[in-house]
DNA sequence: ATTGTTAATTGTTATTAACAATCAAGCGCA
DNA sequence: TGCGCTTGATTGTTAATAACAATTAACAAT
């Protein structure tokens, strides 16, 4: 019944977006434990199988465990694995990636956070996990709502447009960009709510549903 | 050093795709070994921590195992995991998906191919890996040079046209379908080869190279 | 020569996107 | 109180792109 090879090491680590100060943030996490005792590394542990449904489970625990409340938008990345990834033994980490509401993190908590273009060196092969999710993260959000869930539940147009140019990492056209946003019925206006200042008061919009949405083109 | 939770079984599948008569198919082989012994599954089988280098070393020693060749193209789709997935116990399954053209196999090997529209029942989880692969595909076919390496070495520009209409599922333009992939300059033509018949003979084209090539709209 | 068949190209129209400019609506301050 | 500043929101014009239909090209078979 049950097969005789050696069994690898299996894990989970998880890559966490947040928007601060209008740049992409990654959080990252000091290792209690060794190999790498005290690195900053990825939040990440092994799979407890009488414990985890499946590793989407595990990801989820270990990402309450570090924010303490569920990631609103978590997705598989992908799984590293080899002989050498790990110095405890052949290992298979199967990575996620997760889209993190600034206003939702405890200040106190954020003190992990680095922008993505200054990250330390990481351990194992995090760096190429964090490039991977980087790309990926860049990929979708031409197409999908993704970057939506790195804002809070209601925020401006403008908002919207600033966090999408941030994510691509290119300048979008503002009228082109309200457009493309409204036509995919993505969010919708909360209505007689508005961001005042300084300026004309801008209307406030909240995600029409929790889903991810792809786009037939790009944004 | 080594860390005392019980670990998961590892294994890969791989989900192979080919082009027969004009349809998109999967080979399916019959399991040498229960559970489900007999049945029609995914190639797939565990990993050798002694022999593999990761796994993806290992999803190719299974598609070599099967068609005797390696993959033109072979990409990582998705791990797939959980206590009751397998009945030998918690599993992780690292699954691939392949393309392969059908001019390479071997016709007698070729019993084993499903068009995906008829596909029998599978053992495991095995339906949702090929709904995924499926998607996968699709999605990537509509913005990739992917479904180019279902074909052989050199093709004519309308048996290209018809690859992407199965691939995708959808239509194309011919005229517009012909200025876009030159524009891409992802094949050649080859000097002075045409394919011949009852009919103006069409130029033969080639993949310019190797790598699958990303487009910045759809096909 | 005529016909059939598929290859390849052309042109026209309709969509879509990029760019620049303008208008709107508040606040702060003299 | 009214002027200017700031950001929000809209409009219009132009350029690029795609969809569609029609046409021309090149050969084989008869």
């Amino acid at each position: 019944m049950d097969p005789s090879f050696p069994r690898p090491l299996v894990m989970v680590d998880t890559a966490l977006f947040t928007i601060l100060d209008e740049r992409l943030c990654l959080l990252l996490t000091r290792r209690k434990e060794p190999p790498f005792e005290r690195e900053l590394a990825l939040p990440g542990g092994f799979v407890h199988i009488d414990e985890d449904a499946d590793t989407e489970a595990a990801a989820r625990r270990v990402v309450y465990g570090k924010i303490g409340f569920d990631a609103p938008y978590l997705e598989q990345l992908f799984t590293f694995s080899g002989a050498t990834r790990d110095p405890r033994g052949w290992s298979v980490s199967v990575a996620y990636y997760a889209l993190i509401p600034a206003s939702l993190l405890d200040r106190s908590q954020t003190a992990e956070a680095f922008p993505v273009e200054a990250l330390p060196a990481l351990p194992f092969d995090h760096d190429r996990i964090v490039a991977k999710a980087i790309e990926r993260l860049r990929g979708k959000a031409t197409y999908s709502s993704l970057p939506v869930f790195l804002l809070p539940a209601t925020f401006t147009m403008n908002e919207l447009h600033r966090i999408y140019e941030q994510t691509i990492g290119v300048r979008l056209d503002k009228a082109s960009f309200r457009h493309k946003i409204l036509e995919q019925g993505i969010i919708d206006p909360v209505p007689s709510q508005f961001r005042i200042g300084a300026h004309r008061p801008a209307q406030l919009y909240r995600l029409a549903n929790r889903v991810l949405t792809a786009f037939e083109r790009k944004i």
